[in-house]
DNA sequence: TTTATATATGATAATATTTTCATATAATCA
DNA sequence: TGATTATATGAAAATATTATCATATATAAA
Protein backbone atom coordinates (compact mmCIF):
# COMPACT_ATOMS: atom_id res chain seq x y z
CA UNK A 1 0.00 0.00 0.00
CA UNK A 2 1.50 3.37 -0.90
CA UNK A 3 1.10 5.93 1.58
CA UNK A 4 0.93 9.47 1.11
CA UNK A 5 5.35 10.19 1.18
CA UNK A 6 4.92 7.46 -1.74
CA UNK A 7 2.79 9.36 -3.81
CA UNK A 8 4.27 12.91 -3.17
CA UNK A 9 7.88 11.06 -4.74
CA UNK A 10 5.30 9.43 -7.75
CA UNK A 11 3.97 12.96 -8.26
CA UNK A 12 7.34 14.41 -8.81
CA UNK A 13 9.06 11.79 -10.67
CA UNK A 14 7.52 12.79 -13.72
CA UNK A 15 9.33 14.48 -16.38
CA UNK A 16 6.23 16.22 -17.70
CA UNK A 17 4.85 16.83 -14.05
CA UNK A 18 8.25 18.38 -12.80
CA UNK A 19 8.99 20.67 -15.57
CA UNK A 20 5.82 21.98 -15.35
CA UNK A 21 6.59 22.70 -11.41
CA UNK A 22 9.69 24.04 -12.66
CA UNK A 23 8.02 26.88 -15.02
CA UNK A 24 5.31 27.55 -12.32
CA UNK A 25 8.40 28.56 -9.87
CA UNK A 26 8.76 31.92 -10.66
CA UNK A 27 5.40 32.94 -12.49
CA UNK A 28 1.74 32.03 -13.06
CA UNK A 29 1.01 30.54 -16.99
CA UNK A 30 -1.75 29.68 -19.00
CA UNK A 31 -2.33 26.05 -20.07
CA UNK A 32 -1.36 27.16 -23.80
CA UNK A 33 1.63 29.02 -22.61
CA UNK A 34 2.83 26.09 -20.79
CA UNK A 35 2.27 23.68 -23.67
CA UNK A 36 4.37 26.28 -26.29
CA UNK A 37 7.38 26.20 -23.63
CA UNK A 38 7.51 22.60 -22.95
CA UNK A 39 6.43 21.41 -25.91
CA UNK A 40 4.01 18.62 -24.02
CA UNK A 41 1.44 17.55 -26.30
CA UNK A 42 -2.14 19.02 -25.22
CA UNK A 43 -3.53 16.32 -23.72
CA UNK A 44 -1.03 15.05 -21.28
CA UNK A 45 -0.50 18.60 -20.19
CA UNK A 46 -3.75 18.31 -18.96
CA UNK A 47 -3.80 15.17 -17.45
CA UNK A 48 -0.74 16.07 -15.72
CA UNK A 49 -1.95 19.90 -14.41
CA UNK A 50 -4.91 18.07 -13.04
CA UNK A 51 -2.70 15.43 -10.75
CA UNK A 52 -0.79 18.50 -9.61
CA UNK A 53 -3.74 20.63 -9.00
CA UNK A 54 -5.13 17.43 -6.99
CA UNK A 55 -2.44 17.49 -4.67
CA UNK A 56 -2.61 21.13 -4.26
CA UNK A 57 1.02 21.29 -5.50
CA UNK A 58 -0.19 24.00 -8.10
CA UNK A 59 -3.85 26.11 -8.06
CA UNK A 60 -5.51 27.90 -10.78
CA UNK A 61 -8.05 31.03 -11.52
CA UNK A 62 -10.09 31.84 -14.54
CA UNK A 63 -9.27 34.44 -17.02
CA UNK A 64 -11.71 34.48 -20.10
CA UNK A 65 -11.34 31.18 -21.39
CA UNK A 66 -7.77 30.98 -20.56
CA UNK A 67 -6.72 28.88 -16.79
CA UNK A 68 -3.97 30.60 -15.16
CA UNK A 69 -1.78 28.27 -13.54
CA UNK A 70 0.64 29.04 -10.99
CA UNK A 71 2.11 27.10 -8.06
CA UNK A 72 1.75 26.92 -4.23
CA UNK A 73 4.56 28.80 -2.58
CA UNK A 74 4.96 25.82 0.18
CA UNK A 75 5.43 23.36 -2.76
CA UNK A 76 7.54 25.89 -4.51
CA UNK A 77 9.99 25.92 -0.67
CA UNK A 78 10.04 22.34 -0.36
CA UNK A 79 11.05 21.90 -4.32
CA UNK A 80 13.53 24.79 -3.83
CA UNK A 81 14.98 22.91 -0.75
CA UNK A 82 15.10 19.51 -2.67
CA UNK A 83 17.08 21.30 -5.55
CA UNK A 84 19.32 22.68 -3.50
CA UNK A 85 20.18 19.91 -1.43
CA UNK A 86 20.09 17.49 -4.86
CA UNK A 87 23.16 19.41 -6.29
CA UNK A 88 25.65 17.61 -3.72
CA UNK A 89 24.79 14.16 -4.93
CA UNK A 90 24.23 15.61 -8.89
CA UNK A 91 27.64 13.67 -10.04
CA UNK A 92 26.39 10.34 -8.35
CA UNK A 93 22.69 10.57 -9.39
CA UNK A 94 23.50 10.62 -13.14
CA UNK A 95 26.37 7.82 -12.84
CA UNK A 96 23.30 5.59 -11.02
CA UNK A 97 23.04 2.65 -13.95
CA UNK A 98 20.02 1.19 -12.49
CA UNK A 99 18.22 5.00 -12.30
CA UNK A 100 20.10 5.87 -15.99
CA UNK A 101 20.41 2.74 -18.24
CA UNK A 102 16.47 2.54 -19.23
CA UNK B 1 17.28 14.63 -20.72
CA UNK B 2 16.47 13.86 -17.53
CA UNK B 3 18.52 16.30 -14.73
CA UNK B 4 19.96 15.11 -11.38
CA UNK B 5 16.56 16.05 -9.54
CA UNK B 6 14.43 14.19 -12.07
CA UNK B 7 16.64 11.48 -11.00
CA UNK B 8 16.30 12.22 -7.34
CA UNK B 9 13.02 11.81 -7.60
CA UNK B 10 13.03 8.38 -9.87
CA UNK B 11 15.15 7.04 -6.97
CA UNK B 12 12.75 7.84 -4.18
CA UNK B 13 9.45 7.04 -6.19
CA UNK B 14 10.07 3.23 -5.64
CA UNK B 15 8.37 1.86 -3.06
CA UNK B 16 11.17 -0.70 -2.13
CA UNK B 17 14.14 1.71 -2.17
CA UNK B 18 11.40 4.31 0.02
CA UNK B 19 10.64 1.68 2.23
CA UNK B 20 14.60 0.47 2.64
CA UNK B 21 15.55 3.75 3.27
CA UNK B 22 12.60 4.71 5.96
CA UNK B 23 13.63 1.14 7.82
CA UNK B 24 17.73 2.45 7.69
CA UNK B 25 16.40 6.38 9.29
CA UNK B 26 17.05 4.98 12.63
CA UNK B 27 19.23 2.06 12.34
CA UNK B 28 21.87 0.35 10.24
CA UNK B 29 20.96 -3.02 8.98
CA UNK B 30 22.29 -5.72 7.21
CA UNK B 31 20.59 -7.12 3.44
CA UNK B 32 19.51 -10.11 5.22
CA UNK B 33 17.76 -8.08 8.12
CA UNK B 34 16.05 -5.59 5.39
CA UNK B 35 15.46 -9.03 3.42
CA UNK B 36 13.43 -10.18 6.30
CA UNK B 37 11.71 -6.73 7.83
CA UNK B 38 10.13 -5.67 4.73
CA UNK B 39 10.34 -8.93 2.93
CA UNK B 40 11.55 -7.58 -0.33
CA UNK B 41 12.76 -10.70 -2.73
CA UNK B 42 16.19 -11.05 -2.31
CA UNK B 43 17.49 -9.81 -5.91
CA UNK B 44 15.51 -6.90 -5.96
CA UNK B 45 16.66 -6.21 -2.64
CA UNK B 46 20.57 -6.22 -3.88
CA UNK B 47 19.67 -4.28 -6.70
CA UNK B 48 17.67 -1.45 -4.94
CA UNK B 49 20.79 -1.05 -2.58
CA UNK B 50 23.12 -1.01 -5.73
CA UNK B 51 21.04 1.88 -6.78
CA UNK B 52 21.08 3.29 -3.38
CA UNK B 53 24.69 3.22 -2.85
CA UNK B 54 25.60 4.65 -6.54
CA UNK B 55 23.33 7.90 -5.93
CA UNK B 56 25.48 8.06 -2.39
CA UNK B 57 22.13 7.77 -0.10
CA UNK B 58 23.33 5.01 2.02
CA UNK B 59 26.33 3.57 3.11
CA UNK B 60 27.80 0.15 3.27
CA UNK B 61 30.51 -1.88 5.48
CA UNK B 62 31.62 -5.28 5.77
CA UNK B 63 31.09 -6.71 8.76
CA UNK B 64 31.96 -10.87 8.27
CA UNK B 65 30.27 -11.83 5.34
CA UNK B 66 27.21 -9.43 6.21
CA UNK B 67 26.96 -6.30 4.67
CA UNK B 68 25.96 -3.66 7.32
CA UNK B 69 24.02 -0.40 5.86
CA UNK B 70 23.05 2.62 7.10
CA UNK B 71 21.83 6.06 6.01
CA UNK B 72 23.93 9.35 4.91
CA UNK B 73 22.75 11.37 7.66
CA UNK B 74 22.47 14.84 5.02
CA UNK B 75 19.52 12.46 3.01
CA UNK B 76 18.38 11.36 6.12
CA UNK B 77 17.91 15.32 7.13
CA UNK B 78 16.25 16.17 3.56
CA UNK B 79 13.79 13.09 3.74
CA UNK B 80 12.58 14.17 7.39
CA UNK B 81 11.85 17.50 5.95
CA UNK B 82 10.12 16.12 2.93
CA UNK B 83 7.91 13.84 5.27
CA UNK B 84 6.85 16.59 7.26
CA UNK B 85 6.00 18.66 4.56
CA UNK B 86 3.45 16.24 2.53
CA UNK B 87 1.70 15.75 5.68
CA UNK B 88 0.02 18.56 4.95
CA UNK B 89 -1.14 17.30 1.49
CA UNK B 90 -1.34 13.93 2.80
CA UNK B 91 -5.18 13.57 2.21
CA UNK B 92 -5.23 15.17 -1.70
CA UNK B 93 -2.04 12.93 -2.55
CA UNK B 94 -4.10 9.89 -1.57
CA UNK B 95 -7.77 10.94 -3.65
CA UNK B 96 -5.90 12.02 -6.64
CA UNK B 97 -7.08 9.51 -9.07
CA UNK B 98 -4.28 10.20 -11.21
CA UNK B 99 -1.65 9.03 -8.64
CA UNK B 100 -3.87 6.25 -7.35
CA UNK B 101 -6.50 4.94 -9.85
CA UNK B 102 -3.27 2.39 -11.85
C1' DT C 1 38.98 -27.62 0.21
C1' DT C 2 34.22 -28.60 0.28
C1' DT C 3 29.98 -26.77 1.97
C1' DA C 4 26.91 -23.35 3.52
C1' DT C 5 25.56 -18.61 4.01
C1' DA C 6 25.11 -13.92 2.37
C1' DT C 7 24.77 -11.04 -1.32
C1' DA C 8 25.28 -9.64 -6.38
C1' DT C 9 24.54 -9.74 -11.57
C1' DG C 10 22.21 -9.80 -15.95
C1' DA C 11 18.57 -11.27 -19.00
C1' DT C 12 13.70 -11.88 -19.73
C1' DA C 13 8.90 -11.82 -18.04
C1' DA C 14 5.36 -9.29 -15.75
C1' DT C 15 3.33 -5.08 -14.68
C1' DA C 16 2.79 -0.19 -14.28
C1' DT C 17 3.06 4.36 -16.34
C1' DT C 18 2.82 7.47 -20.09
C1' DT C 19 1.36 8.73 -24.63
C1' DT C 20 -1.80 8.82 -28.23
C1' DC C 21 -6.26 9.15 -30.14
C1' DA C 22 -10.97 10.27 -30.55
C1' DT C 23 -13.98 13.16 -28.61
C1' DA C 24 -16.13 16.39 -25.15
C1' DT C 25 -16.91 20.78 -22.77
C1' DA C 26 -16.62 25.67 -21.80
C1' DA C 27 -16.07 30.41 -22.95
C1' DT C 28 -15.84 34.00 -26.31
C1' DC C 29 -16.62 36.15 -30.66
C1' DA C 30 -18.70 36.95 -35.28
C1' DT D 1 -26.76 30.78 -32.95
C1' DG D 2 -22.76 28.87 -35.06
C1' DA D 3 -17.84 28.96 -35.31
C1' DT D 4 -13.47 29.23 -33.02
C1' DT D 5 -10.22 28.87 -29.32
C1' DA D 6 -8.75 26.84 -25.02
C1' DT D 7 -8.76 23.05 -22.25
C1' DA D 8 -10.52 18.42 -20.43
C1' DT D 9 -11.83 13.35 -20.44
C1' DG D 10 -11.47 8.39 -21.01
C1' DA D 11 -9.93 4.30 -23.37
C1' DA D 12 -6.45 1.83 -25.89
C1' DA D 13 -1.67 1.61 -27.59
C1' DA D 14 3.13 2.36 -26.68
C1' DT D 15 6.77 2.38 -23.57
C1' DA D 16 9.18 2.26 -19.25
C1' DT D 17 9.87 0.19 -14.76
C1' DT D 18 9.95 -3.63 -11.63
C1' DA D 19 9.96 -8.52 -10.52
C1' DT D 20 11.44 -13.03 -11.48
C1' DC D 21 14.71 -16.47 -12.69
C1' DA D 22 19.02 -18.64 -13.36
C1' DT D 23 23.35 -18.14 -11.92
C1' DA D 24 27.64 -15.97 -9.99
C1' DT D 25 30.77 -14.39 -6.34
C1' DA D 26 32.63 -13.76 -1.76
C1' DT D 27 33.37 -15.01 2.95
C1' DA D 28 33.45 -18.08 6.64
C1' DA D 29 33.01 -22.46 8.87
C1' DA D 30 33.43 -27.47 8.96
Amino acid sequence: MKDATDLFFDAFANKNRFDIIMKLRNKELCAGELQRELKIEQTNLSHDLRCLLNCRFIKVRKNGRKRVYSINHETKDLVDEVIKHVKIYEAYLKTCGILNER
